[in-house]
DNA sequence: CTGTTAGCGCCTTCAA
DNA sequence: TTGAAGGCGCTAACAG
């Protein structure tokens, strides 16, 4: 099913079917409408290839993720979806679980299906892959990190609000000995939200324990060892704030494993708010980030690099909030032991 | 960067970079060893919308799932692109979201894109949807159902063989009212489940209790309305199967917000065993559908029909064991109340 | 073994 | 307003 089929059934050429096709306002409407109803009747549609080839454009986003397996990232990637498909672009998802190797395989593909852009929301990124991407100047934006370059953008998340406010509420609950699991802290993402966290105790004139910093690598196993480690160590935190909720539910079950509960003995608070978090028990409270947003703001920062009009290289600012669920209450008035 | 700067830098025509690229076993070695010098120094690579254009083939799978953000999808997804991606393959996903209207989208997106076979690992399919891609001659494999039709192909789960497992092990622990959840019955594949765990209590001379059977949506809501309901309707069971994760998920609530203990009370079994079920609380027992074989015999299916070699319309039968966690123990004697 | 050439399906000048 | 014709980058005969 080709466009000359459809020329031939309607009478006309292959031009004036394309024209039509593409909405070309100089097409005389009554040829216009002739050439439609053909167009209906075949069930023709434009073979894809064929267009990006003599236009160029292959209306195809790249959008590269950590680990598709990490929940999340699907609803980031329906939220690109949604709004790329929207806009008649198709997406090319690719994980690179963290592997440099995978990562090459994952730019090359994209290059080779030309893609226009490529969503970059991987916590760490090879630079030479980045160059090799932004000499072919494709178009791209990153989650957190800044990389100077025509055609970049970023979109950047307000930890720090999320932040303050879940010490805030820690902080009204009695607590004072709070904790921070980490992500894995070769991830320049994972260093902001660790300072996040330290800026807002300061703020709030809490001393900084060290014994209560450990690092996780966002994983549930992470959350795990890293708070085992903690509780081993002493000086026992009554909250812990995590920095994802895979490592708060690694966290939560540490406490239990050891014997205590969460929230009477540790309370428990999470960060990026997934669905499940609503169904861990108990519900965790957590500090949301909305992945819908985020993909918009990521669609939006691309397609204005794409389309060349780009005035800033901010993507823009993406707030987060506390959810209040069951992992927090009020702190245990402090065991003899503990001071 | 096209082919022609290649061929001119090595002094050769464009055929023998093709040639060279391809491996065609024709090029003499020198010359080939020449290409491959200027391809890397220039970091060439051919453009796939002209290779599809001229070969017809696009390299392209199309994916379709019901919902990317239940997590039994990203660890099937993964395991389809890594062994897509290995075989030099780029694969199209695309959720459904159960919603008729995306299902037509979708369709036209993969048909548009010319994917050589389509994996449809959603529940059900509108068949005039269907009917088109089988109509241009695109290779198809479904999950459960079988539909017939040159090139179409499905994947078995064999959930009788999980489900024995299961209703055996509440068996030894002394259980005999033994409650099932199931997906929405609408669902061809959710009535599969049903039929086996029936069979499996008939098989083991346990008489149906009507009110023991409720119908949930594979949500963790859709889990927890339907313990809810069922406990409301009296004649407690003493072991819940629920036909996937989530729903037990749900399920596990329910029973806790009715005051009564998973899994002392009532114990819980779930299917699928998505990475998340290690970490509820209690870990659930669960039974395995492992999604990377799902994945590689869905693959193998679908491009045993592209290269259209296929012998058969089976793509495999999967098989599913169950996993014993802690969401499981011994039933307790009955309460007089309940008999 | 290598080069020439004819398209693949479509868009886009350039004329009419 | 329409049609004819020239590519887009590449592969695959067909000649040399």
């Amino acid at each position: 099913m080709k466009i000359q089929e459809v020329a031939r059934r309607a009478g006309v050429s292959i031009a004036t079917v394309s024209r039509t096709i593409n909405n070309s306002s100089v097409v005389d409407p009554k040829t216009a409408k002739r050439v439609w109803k053909v167009v209906e009747e075949l069930g023709y549609y434009p073979n894809s290839q064929a267009r990006s080839l003599v236009s160029g454009k292959s209306r195809i986003l790249g959008l590269i993720v950590s680990d598709i397996t990490n929940p999340f990232f699907p609803e980031l990637i329906k939220g690109f979806e949604d709004v790329a498909i929207h806009n008649g672009y198709e997406i090319l998802v690719s994980s690179t679980d963290y592997d440099s190797a995978r990562m090459a395989v994952c730019v090359r593909r994209m290059l080779e299906r030309k893609v226009e852009g490529v969503a970059i929301m991987t916590s760490e990124m090879d630079k030479h892959l980045v160059d090799q991407l932004a000499h072919r100047n494709v178009p791209m934006v990153f989650l957190d990190v800044r990389p100077a370059g025509e055609g970049i953008s970023h979109v950047e998340v307000d930890y720090a609000m999320g932040v303050n406010e879940a010490v805030e509420h820690l902080l009204s609950l009695g607590h004072r000995r709070i904790a921070f699991i980490s992500g894995p802290l070769g991830l320049k993402s994972a260093r902001i939200r660790r300072t996040a966290f330290l800026r807002a105790l300061n703020r709030y004139g809490i001393d900084e324990d060290k014994r209560l910093v450990g690092e996780g690598d966002h994983t549930v196993d992470g959350g795990l060892n890293a708070m085992t480690r903690m509780l081993a160590l002493g000086g026992l935190p009554t909250a812990v704030l995590a920095s994802n909720d895979l490592t708060a539910i690694g966290t939560m079950r540490a406490v239990r494993r050891a014997g205590l509960s969460v929230p009477q003995d540790i309370s428990v608070v999470g960060f990026d708010d997934i669905r499940l978090a609503e169904f861990t028990e108990p519900p965790l409270t957590t500090v949301r980030l909305p992945r819908n947003e985020l993909a918009e703001l990521a669609f939006g920062a691309l397609i204005r690099n794409v389309d060349g009009q780009a005035k800033t290289r901010s993507g823009g600012k993406l707030e987060t909030h506390l959810v209040i669920r069951e992992s927090t209450c009020p702190a245990r008035a402090p065991a003899v032991s503990e001071r």
